[in-house]
DNA sequence: CTAGTGTATATAGTAACTATATAGTCAAGG
DNA sequence: CCTTGACTATATAGTTACTATATACACTAG
């Protein structure tokens, strides 16, 4: 449709350009963020091209999280000015989105590993393995700690991992030192850990490991955790090996992949030295 | 909170780790998508701290576009193999919104550098400038197009700029021939362009412009745009120069940033020669 | 001149929260 | 032991940004 001053858009028209719904488009004009430049006797919109480029700003922000008021508080009262200080507001906050899709994409990789790697498993064989150094990022010491400090290391080194982006998509794992593995207090952990693949310079609470490992599958819950440990135990011996400083659990299949507690897979991974 | 199987945390705890809404976690108990591990006799919700990672797992799945239906119908048939099948899929779509951001990111930058140049600009003062080779996206040619195909041509000219991601942030531009401009049809343009600053390989409606211009800014509704090419011409003629092939026009201030037509700002580039 | 597509308004429904109202629970201090 | 304040629960209503549906008018092609 065309005017002797340039060429307009139908509703219908502007709303496939915009790739939205043409509901959308009069849901824009009536909440005043995005008006027709022209409606006919009839009541018919007409867009123009330029109004395709407002819109995708409008989309740009609201992609950013502005809400459709605080984008029609702009609209209202739009200037180069304020306009540009959207502008360096919003490069800001897409930075660090951009960051967190990063993150979250090595998350979803270290996801398809760790299930790749599982599905090649079998979970009843205990195998002698010599493991790599690898990076942990530590939680405070929780051994014999109270139900409220519980809670409290719990959160910070959850808050720690989102603040400094360290959740790797690994599985959290704990440790546990030998006098209480020995003592037979499987869930007194000292620490909790999730490895880091890629570590970030800076964090205080790394810590490396590297040695002999004996390494098991326990399948159930944790409350039979101590049956995989006996078995573990008895294989140690058939080796000539001792116990040595920490052991290592991870969940493998925990509640994000099985519904009954009785298929989930713990790793555990005992330190061990040649007696 | 504990119990001698471990260690607990209350629906407020758990909802304050997962940085939202009490009501939220009561909200995925009731849809049933994270219900908690135990219910007390008076109703009292506990969750450990594995399901902070459903949680997260949750949440990630919602961030990548899946409704919470669709999580639902997961969550009641768990397994490693639709899990990890669900990872794949979204692995491509998070690379997919990595590049959108990264788009975005780019665009924001544009609009940044060009209401930056704007604001140091003197719209009153014509300049003869060289300017460098550029890299443009063309849209087909639009000289004396009827209506529809006028449609359909900007319609193709969009489509490509968010398919192929060629929506630089900088403004869709117009390129009018000599011949129209020297009839006084301002408005008859031969394409649409965008700038592509950092153009890509494989496309195949790019040309390069680098030459002399005579560089204007017009003030106004395009209606009165007439006038400002008056200011042009006779400026080219005291100059001595003679109009080339081509016109270029890119809105600088336009309905984005202004609510009144009157202060609009159209950045008139003439291509010279030497006469 | 009619069929089919387009436009309009008005209203209701949806997803995923979010807020509010009301009531029961619990631990700490006087 | 009782009260205060902070917690827990359920139920219901409200919010945002659409999305669908119903009804009526307009335009265009054969």
């Amino acid at each position: 449709m065309s005017k002797k001053d340039g060429k307009y858009l139908t509703t219908g028209e502007f709303a496939k350009l915009c790739k939205v719904n043409k509901q959308t488009i009069f849901y824009y004009d009536q909440i005043g963020i995005l008006s027709p430049v022209m409606k006919n006797e009839k009541g018919y919109r007409y867009y123009s091209i330029h109004q395709l480029e407002l819109f995708f700003v409008i989309d740009l922000l609201k992609d950013l999280g502005m809400s459709l008021n605080d984008i029609q508080q702009y609209m209202q009262n739009k200037s180069p000015e304020s306009f540009l200080s959207i502008m360096y507001r919003k490069k800001e906050e897409i930075v660090k989105k951009r960051q967190e899709i990063e993150m979250k994409e090595k998350m979803i990789e270290a996801k398809i590993a760790i299930m790749e790697e599982a599905s090649h498993l079998d979970f009843n064989r205990i195998m002698l393995q010599p493991l790599p150094e690898a990076t942990l990022y530590l939680s405070k010491n929780i051994q014999n700690i109270s139900d409220e400090n519980f809670v409290e290391v719990i959160s910070d080194f959850i808050n720690e991992l989102q603040i400094s982006q360290l959740d790797s998509g690994y599985p959290i794992g704990s440790i546990t030192k030998r006098e209480q593995v020995m003592k037979g207090e499987f869930a007194n952990y000292s620490y909790l850990y999730i490895e880091q693949p890629n570590p970030k310079e800076g964090h205080p609470y790394f810590r490396a490991v590297k040695g002999d490992f004996l390494i098991g599958y326990h399948v159930g819950s944790e409350k039979t955790i101590g049956d995989t440990y006996k078995r573990l135990f008895s294989e140690m011996e058939r080796l000539g090996l001792t116990l040595g400083e920490h052991v290592f659990e991870e969940y493998i299949y925990d509640t994000v992949v099985r519904n009954d507690k009785e298929h989930y897979v713990t790793k555990i991974m005992m330190e061990v030295d040649q007696g």
